[in-house]
DNA sequence: CATGAATGAGCATTCATTCAT
DNA sequence: GATGAATGAATGCTCATTCAT
């Protein structure tokens, strides 16, 4: 491999071995990644890795934090700046398929749920930077709209998690069925469908 | 440990094995469970888990199947004799949250995730044989409430994941978090907002 | 199994397991013989085989012993009742395919030969044993026909050696080659042909 | 242990670890034959065995390769170039006994022997490749000589096996016993008596 | 006496990590 | 900076031996 000598062309290298390294991780779990796939994946050689990250547990640490924090600013942004819970809701109906479908997410999640008890540090912190902030930013969602009268609910936290579900649900099985399997589910149809259901569920009672 | 001579005596060291493995395998995941552990948890030396179990791929794929099977079978039957859509909801509200307290399946399903690659075949077998059945059971209870009258959708499938969608959130969830962390989520209260939000997503229109 | 009560049977039950041993031992050496294996054989279980025997080297020990002895003692008994040289060489050349076909002793000489270093005083004690008695007798018997006129060398010693190769070269080749191949030796022709040389090779020299 | 960087480098560590593990293998067969003891005779870590060959296995089957083909192929040229039968003749008689005390040729007969029913295809090789070769050799050197006059004989095929036993039977005799012995036999007096004999067996006869 | 379940020391193999080149 | 050969601790599995039944 070409020698990386400016810091930009180092930053290239670690984004390299980021990548290769969330995909072995993914596809393995922790402890039955290697070192040697990972160094393959990323096109350098073992060594090197070693000259980055200093050690394989390092380099996971470093790819979920990478990976996890910049997704959360962004869904925290959109809901905070919502402009109604409906138009907001729609927008996320449209918006989570991508998410489980094209961003690394669901990988994380994954390697996350499977390493838990490795990595007790890393899940709490996980908990706080990105489950809490994203429950905090919702039933802040659920409960501006439950003031400006678009909906009604007396146990916001929960509509909150209720609404997360679905995307859990579809991230577990996009990640764990679809990839030994030939049918793949309609992330569409299926926020469509929660997306109707939520507006039923939360109207208001009409007096 | 003392002899099982008795076939009832080696069925309750292989429980105890199985049950031993599986808190193992739930813990560290497939590669990083030891043989050594699971032993000392069963308290039995690790020669006796090879009298009992070909191998430790073995030891995964029985404790796999005795534990996933049956859970099934119990749900299948519950929502077929249902007597009516509002009714059973209301037992499935119930009987929900143990299923995610007390039984072994969010374990099962957690290793399940984390070592989905390593076992494609597994995997295939417990979405055909878990995953299909109780979805399948599901979208006809739905059907049959559409038919009679009791409720409304233009998509039984979706809504019978949807229904399905926080059994895996809270799932994960305990599974996940709880072990490394303090505050429990309260599922009775989860799942009660879940129904009422179903009863009124679904219910009918007036005309 | 039956008890064995009385001391014959105890004999009996010796003899069968020394019998399982020798092919067990014969058929994957020392060290990869399986006790288990011995005890499926022999029709007993495994525990049996410590009644009987101390240990597997303990019973290795006792299967060289119980085979190889006795057949020295036929060879020996035969060569010094010797009525002349030739007479006794004809004897030899029609009895030793047979002892090479029929007896223990190939087998024995495999798993000495195989397991040489890990008994150096089993080996020693064979070479004294049975080797050296054996080639004794041999000498004996050609310095006898020296005597006698019969037939002439310098050499009695080695001519002794040389006359018994062909019983090593066949003993080894029946047992390394012929029970992967379909080809058998003819030890008839081999032997025939090498009491031929021998006769002609020994002859004294025409004044 | 250094680096092995160039291939010279490696082929001379292949080489090292060769020569390690056929005296481990000869002198404990192949199942008692520890990776350890050969990695510690090789100068090297275990580790490293692993680099150079997959497995023990691999390795026994490289050493057998490694050793026992360019032995035959000189044996062969030796034989097929041969300026006459008794020249030739004489010549062996001054070489075997070279090979049985300094090649590895009997280390491998030994090893081979002693685990002939493990690996059945590579006796067969072994066979074929040595075995087979060396005899058809020898049988068109006898014939050549009967040809030319020089000798007689009617059974080509047992003479060369009778020539050969002597080699057999030192080649045993010195792995056997002479490792555990303070004799040796004296290799040059038992083949010069073995030529002799072999003279005067095959002289033909006066008319 | 006979059994076979239980044991645990022993060994082949893997793989994260190091460091000479 | 980059490489990959070398290392050795870690772990799944085997099997001789023991001993409760």
């Amino acid at each position: 491999m070409k020698r990386a000598n400016s810091e930009a062309a180092k930053d290239l290298r670690r984004e390299q071995i980021i990548h290769a390294g969330l995909d072995e991780f993914f596809e393995r779990g922790f402890s039955s990644a290697k070192m040697d796939n990972i160094a393959r994946r990323a096109g350098v050689s073992k060594g090197t890795l070693y000259l980055y990250f200093a050690s394989k547990e390092a380099l996971f640490l470093d790819i979920i934090k990478a990976v996890a924090i910049p997704r959360v600013e962004m869904m925290e942004s959109m809901m905070v700046q919502s402009s109604g819970f409906f138009s907001t809701l729609n927008m996320l109906s449209q918006q989570l398929p991508l998410l489980v479908r094209q961003s690394s997410v669901p990988k994380v999640a994954k390697v996350l749920i499977g390493d838990a008890f490795a990595f007790p540090a890393v899940v709490r912190e996980y908990r706080q930077q990105v489950i809490e902030r994203g429950h905090r930013a919702l039933t802040i969602m659920v409960r501006k709209g439950c003031e400006a009268g678009e909906i009604h609910t007396e146990d916001a936290e929960n509509v909150a998690r209720l609404m997360i579900a679905p995307v859990i649900f579809s991230a577990i099985w996009t990640v764990v069925f679809e990839p030994h399997d030939d049918e793949a589910l309609d992330l569409q149809a299926l926020f469509q469908c929660h997306q109707q259901m939520l507006m039923k569920a939360l109207r208001p009672e009409a007096p």
